[in-house]
DNA sequence: AAACCGATCAACCGCGACAAT
DNA sequence: CATTGTCGCGGTTGATCGGTT
């Protein structure tokens, strides 16, 4: 497979197009058709390479291009194609009418994806983060219930708890009771790991990248197999709230709604093409946070009970 | 007013796919 | 079949801007 160096050329420009670049480059392509990019630059007179010439016209120049933020439907449907297609930004471009892969990309990297971190959710599998879980309530709960523990119960629900884990969670709060400092009322408990590292439950605003990518928990601590996300559910006309639904593979079709109460359609929403304000975001972001958090403890609580 | 910082996004880079030779 | 040339994709970078200290 051969491949020639595209900008490597001596003379030709890089960095931010001019207007009169652009108006160039606008100029011929409506005039002659692209046709070669290779050729292009030189046949249009600019100081460009081709690879130059297509990006600025795919990405920026093209007429059907679509400008402004992105609306609600299309960041719905964003979400949705990127659960099926994952980083395939071209496809999911194509269903986006008047979008660019690359305006795509950015947005998902810039908005949805921090959103859905903040969330709890994997933006990779659209799963659940059991990581990013209050993990300290489901620690308590197994502390507390630990003697009393029904072994039958866990194994019922061993589908949807790695037993590992639960031996984990077991191991570190027999450990945790141990020490003079724990308080079960504790709100915000740290968490010793055997090799001194510290796990501080965050609060919202402590999200960041590198806390959600960190080694923080072993493998076994993998959801995934048991969850899926089943869509995003819009609901409520005047905060357009999102919330993921869940549901255990398992019990998909018995109970398809488990962790969300929201309405079953995944596009109910405003019908209203509304884009979204910062702070709508926050209030989005927030609200389903709520909804992650409390209905996965349900979970767990039922299990320890 | 200035320095700093984080968010945003246009543009670049490297690579794989594929058609042409 | 091997090589070459081109295109397009996805990841990354860096300039710019607005907000905060």
């Amino acid at each position: 497979m051969g491949r020639t160096p595209c900008c490597d050329s001596t003379g030709l420009k890089k960095g931010p197009w001019t207007p009169e670049e652009d108006h160039k480059l606008l100029d011929y392509i409506q005039k002659n058709g692209h046709g070669n990019w290779r050729n292009l630059p030189k046949n249009a007179g600019l100081q460009r390479c081709g690879k130059s010439c297509r990006l600025r016209w795919t990405n920026y120049l093209r007429p059907d291009i679509k400008r402004g933020r992105f609306s609600f439907e299309e960041e719905e449907t964003i979400i949705q194609l990127h659960s099926v297609l994952g980083n395939k930004w071209s496809a999911i471009a194509t269903r986006l009418p008047g979008r660019t892969d690359n305006e795509i990309k950015n947005y998902w990297n810039t908005h949805i994806r921090k959103r859905l971190l903040r969330m709890g959710i994997d933006p990779v599998t659209h799963s659940p983060r059991l990581d990013l879980l209050d993990l300290s309530a489901i620690l308590r709960s197994t502390l507390y219930s630990s003697s009393q523990m029904k072994v039958s119960s866990l194994l019922g629900i061993q589908p949807l708890v790695n037993p590992e884990l639960l031996k984990l969670a077991a191991s570190l709060m027999s450990s945790e009771r141990r020490s003079p400092s724990f308080s079960p009322q504790n709100s915000s408990p740290t968490i010793q790991f055997p090799h001194e590292q510290q796990l501080v439950e965050p609060t919202g605003s402590e999200f960041n990248d590198e806390w959600l990518s960190g080694p923080i928990l072993p493998s076994c601590l993998n959801l995934d197999a048991n969850f899926e996300l089943l869509g995003y559910d819009y609901h409520g006309l005047d905060q357009q709230e999102l919330a993921p639904t869940l549901c255990s593979v398992e019990g998909k079709n018995k109970n398809k709604n488990l962790c969300s109460p929201c309405s079953s359609s995944p596009t109910q929403m405003n019908s209203n093409s509304t884009n979204f304000t910062s702070a709508a975001e926050d209030e989005k972001e927030s609200y389903c946070s709520q909804i992650l958090n409390f209905e996965l403890h349900d979970i767990f609580d039922e299990a320890f009970m």
